[in-house]
DNA sequence: GAATATAATGATAATCAGTATCAATAAGAA
DNA sequence: TTCTTATTGATACTGATTATCATTATATTC
């Protein structure tokens, strides 16, 4: 279970604790050491920003940058489960996950008339949400 | 031509011209800020933030934020007349436009099985461009 | 065209997210 | 237990953006 180079620290799994605890939410750096505080009142920002940048390069969270926010964490395991983009309501402001691998015919295209071999893709669908609408 | 509580000064109106003589470019605020001055040296940075706010507030350009990158600025007549998204090669980082109304289909699904109503989005597709692929 | 009100400017201080530094700590191998 | 060094916490620093403020200049009114 252990890396090279790497060393499992309280720290570092109180983080990935604080992940697995939220699964299913997209939590900034911010909330992340606010949450983990109360595990470990005395960690550091700066261990935070560590770790986020260390489980990312490791694959174990992922990031997600939405428009006119700050970068946001989650977990990959969710992610994967449930490969999903996001869906910003203009009225409210809610996130609202959806799962999808509709886009796999628009990358068909593009790799044709392109010759871009795609890899990824991160969408965000700007609207109005159901409760808005009312 | 003049808008309520708003005049149009020289600055603004060389910032415009910037943006006009590089119609298909993205434009950070730096960036904007050195073609800037090569028409009006004196022209201070603030005063470009504050146009490129003013400006996008207007509805006159339209922010583009990809991720780990800072945010660009491209004119609106541009994006309108070609509705495009971008690809991001992840070898040499060239940033690729393509056209499209692909996501047309998409939307109308997720707009059936969400009750959202779609206005607008934002896709980034990651892959390998045909350059570097030889 | 002169007087006027105030939007806008330029310079710079302040803020804010994120990174670098460094001495002290602690994980894990020997 | 000893030892190497990854990691930590505190904090200084950086870079991008915003706020402040005295000054300038636009556009309206006379």
């Amino acid at each position: 279970m252990t890396s090279i180079n790497t060393r499992n620290t309280k720290q570092r799994s109180t983080l990935l604790k604080c992940f697995d605890e939220n699964k299913g939410r997209h939590l900034t750096v911010e909330e992340l050491y606010a949450i983990a505080k109360n595990k470990d009142a005395k960690i550091g920002i700066a261990t935070v920003y560590r770790n986020v940048k260390h489980l990312e390069e490791q694959g174990v969270i992922k990031k997600v940058e939405l428009p006119d926010s700050l970068p946001c964490y989650e977990m990959c395991a969710f992610s994967h489960e449930h490969s999903h983009h996001h869906m910003i309501c203009r009225q409210c402001g809610e996130i609202v996950d959806f799962e999808d691998d509709l886009l796999e015919a628009i990358e068909k295209i593009v790799e044709d008339t392109k010759g871009f071999t795609i890899t990824d893709h991160r969408v965000v669908f700007y609207g109005i949400c159901r409760k808005c609408k009312g």
